[in-house]
RNA sequence: GGGCGAUUAGCUCAGCUGGUAGAGCAGCUGACUCUUAAUCAGCGGGUCGCAGGUUCGAAUCCUGCAUCGCCCA
C-alpha cells in the first residue's frame, strides 16, 4: 500500500474518530450542478442548493475553501468559510481531492463572478483512498482509461458527456422507432444455431442439458419467425458476439439495432434509414457537416445510392461481368484468388479498394447475388440481391435487405457453401427450423441492421470503438503489472 | 502474424553522443476569508516494464519477453 493511500486511512480513521461514517449515506433531494447553475439569477441570491458530486478541486486559502465540485451533469463551486461552518471544521480540513460530499448552502456569487454554493452542510458521502489523476491533463494513459473506466468518467468530463450522448441517442432511436409504430422485442442469445450472419460464434456450454450452445452472432433469424408469427413490425436493440478480431473498429460484443417491417423492402429501408439517422444528428449534432478523425463527413440529405457494380468500376477500375479482370486486380492488391469463387473474388476487390473511399454516407446496393443466401434477388436482374450496406466515414454503419421469404429458395441457399468462404465466414448454415417456419408462410419484408456503437463513434467523433463502450473487452492485466492493483495484502479489517 | 512507437514518482511528462534521477500536479508542514489548474515558503516521495548481455560504469547501447497504441495483413 502506498503511502498517498496510507495517510488518507489515517484521516478516514480520525473523521470515524469524531463519530462520522466516512462512507456517508441517503441524501436525497439533490439538484444536478448543471441545472443549479442555469437557474441562478442575478439579484436573487440567497436561494437554498444541494449538490452532491466528487471533489475535483480544492483551493484551500486557509479560512476560506473554494472546492469545484462535479456531477454527471457538469461542475459547480462550493464556498466553505470556517464562519459559516465552525461546527464542522475539523471535518472540512480533512476533506481530500477526489471525495465524494455532499453540501447545501446558499447560492451566491463571488467577487469574481462565480456561482457559488456558501455551504452550510457538508456531508461526506465517500472518502476516497486512492488519490485521483492529475488534475489539469486528467488520465492520459490509454489502457489506463479504459481498465478504470470509474476514473476516467470523472476524471475526463468530455468522456461522461461522450456516454450520455449515447445513451441520449440510443433513447431517441427507441422513441423514433416507437412512434412508426415498431414493437420492440427480445430474443434469444443463446442459439444452438448461429445463423443471420457470417462470423465465428463464441461457443457456451448449458449444463441442464448438456448442450453447446452459441452466443448469437445476430438475431435475424429470429426475428423473421416473429414475421411469421404476424408481428408486422419489430425491432431489437441488443448485443451480438462475434468470436474475431479486436481493433478500433471492432468489438467482440457489440450493440446491433435490428429491425423487420412487413411489406416493405430495401428501398423502403433506404428511406428509414436516412430519416432515423438524420433526426439523430438533428436532435443531437451540429450538422450536417461533422467531423470524423481527419474526416468530414458531409450528412446533408439525400445520401448518395450507388449501385454496388458502379462503385467497383469507379474505384477498382475493373466492370464486375469482367470476371478476369477482377481477378487480375485481385492478384495485383495481393489477394489469393485462385482457389475463390467469383463472387468472394469480387466482394474482396470492393473492400480493398472502394470502402476506404466511402466517406460521406453512400447507400451501396445490389450486392451480388452469391454474397447474400438471406436476400431476395432482383426481379429485374437475379444476379443481383436486393440488399445495400450504409458506409459512412469509410465504416460500414448498415445493412438491410428485402428478405427472402420463399423456403424453398432459402433452403437452396443454405445448402450453397461458396468456395473461398470458411464455414464461419459465410452465412450459409442450415437451420431446419427456420425454413419450416418459411413454410408456413413469411410476409414479404425488409430488414435493417444499424451498428449502434459504430454509428456513435460517427456522431461523436470517436477515434475507437472503445471509446463509445464502457468497458470495452481487453487482455486481463498481468500479474502486477497494475499500479494501485489490490492483492492478498490487505490487512485492513 | 509483420512494421513502427511507447513503458521513468500516485498522475502528466523531461532526461542529448553511457557517468549513477528531474519538473509540474498530487501529498506532508507552515502562511493566507474571494480562489478559478489559487499563490508563497519548506519537506518527503523511484527495483527507470521484466530478464539477460556489453561495459570500469546502463534509464540510456544490444538481445529476448511482457503490456499498450498506431498502421498493415
Amino acid at each position: 500500500m502506498n503511502k498517498l493511500e496510507q495517510q488518507r486511512r489515517e484521516k478516514c480513521q480520525q473523521i470515524r474518530r469524531m463519530g462520522i461514517d466516512p462512507y456517508g449515506g441517503r441524501f436525497p433531494n439533490t439538484e444536478p450542478a448543471q441545472s443549479v447553475k442555469n437557474r441562478y439569477i442575478d439579484g436573487q441570491e440567497g436561494r437554498r442548493a444541494r449538490c452532491a458530486g466528487r471533489i475535483v478541486l480544492l483551493r484551500d486559502i486557509g479560512k476560506l475553501i473554494f472546492i469545484t465540485l462535479r456531477d454527471s451533469s457538469g461542475a459547480i463551486q462550493l464556498g466553505l468559510s470556517k464562519q459559516l461552518l465552525a461546527g464542522q471544521w475539523e471535518l472540512v480540513k480533512r476533506i481530500d481531492l477526489g471525495d465524494l460530499v455532499g453540501a447545501e448552502g446558499t447560492l451566491g456569487k463571488t467577487k469574481t463572478g462565480e456561482i457559488t454554493i456558501w455551504v452550510e452542510q457538508l456531508t461526506l458521502l465517500s472518502k476516497a483512498l486512492l488519490p485521483p489523476p492529475e488534475k489539469f491533463h486528467g488520465l492520459a494513459d490509454v489502457d489506463l482509461r479504459y481498465r478504470r473506466r470509474y476514473v476516467d468518467l470523472w476524471a475526463n468530463p468530455e468522456v461522461m458527456q461522450r456516454f450520455l450522448k449515447r445513451s441520449a441517442m440510443v433513447a431517441s432511436i427507441r422513441r423514433f422507432l416507437q412512434q412508426q409504430g415498431f414493437v420492440e422485442v427480445e430474443t434469444p442469445m443463446m442459439q444452438t444455431i448461429a445463423g443471420g450472419a457470417a462470423a465465428r460464434p463464441f461457443i457456451t456450454h448449458y449444463n441442464a442439458l448438456d448442450i453447446d450452445l452459441y452466443l448469437r452472432i445476430a438475431p435475424e433469424l429470429f426475428l423473421k419467425r416473429l414475421l411469421v408469427g404476424g408481428m408486422e413490425k419489430i425491432f431489437e436493440i441488443n448485443r451480438n458476439f462475434r468470436n474475431e478480431g479486436l481493433s478500433t473498429r471492432h468489438n467482440p460484443e457489440f450493440t446491433m439495432m435490428e429491425l423487420y417491417q412487413a411489406c416493405a423492402d430495401y428501398r423502403d429501408m433506404m428511406d428509414l434509414t436516412e430519416s432515423l439517422i438524420s433526426s439523430l444528428i438533428e436532435t443531437h449534432c451540429q450538422g450536417p457537416l461533422l467531423p470524423f478523425g481527419s474526416m468530414q463527413v458531409n450528412w446533408a440529405r439525400p445520401w448518395r445510392r450507388a449501385r454496388y457494380s458502379d462503385l467497383l468500376e469507379e474505384y477498382a477500375g475493373c466492370r464486375i461481368e469482367d470476371i478476369p479482370a477482377v481477378r487480375a486486380k485481385a492478384r495485383a492488391l495481393g489477394i489469393e484468388e485462385a482457389q475463390m469463387e467469383d463472387a468472394v473474388v469480387i466482394n474482396e476487390v470492393f473492400e480493398a479498394t472502394v470502402e476506404s473511399n466511402l466517406v460521406n454516407p453512400t447507400f451501396v446496393l445490389d450486392y451480388p447475388a452469391e454474397l447474400c443466401p438471406l436476400t431476395r434477388t432482383s426481379p429485374a436482374d437475379p444476379r443481383y440481391a436486393e440488399r445495400f450496406e450504409l458506409y459512412a466515414g469509410t465504416m460500414e454503419l448498415a445493412n438491410a435487405y428485402t428478405e427472402l421469404n420463399d423456403p424453398d429458395v432459402q433452403e437452396a441457399n443454405f445448402r450453397r457453401q461458396l468456395r473461398g468462404l470458411s464455414a464461419d465466414e459465410s452465412m450459409a448454415k442450415m437451420d431446419e427450423d427456420f425454413i419450416t417456419a418459411l413454410k408456413y408462410g413469411m410476409p414479404p419484408a425488409g430488414g435493417l441492421g444499424i451498428g449502434i456503437d459504430r454509428l456513435v463513434m460517427l456522431l461523436t467523433d470517436a477515434p475507437s470503438i472503445r471509446d463509445v463502450i464502457l468497458f470495452p473487452l481487453l487482455k486481463p492485466a498481468a500479474a502486477g503489472s497494475m499500479p494501485e492493483s489490490e492483492d492478498e495484502t490487505d490487512t485492513s479489517s
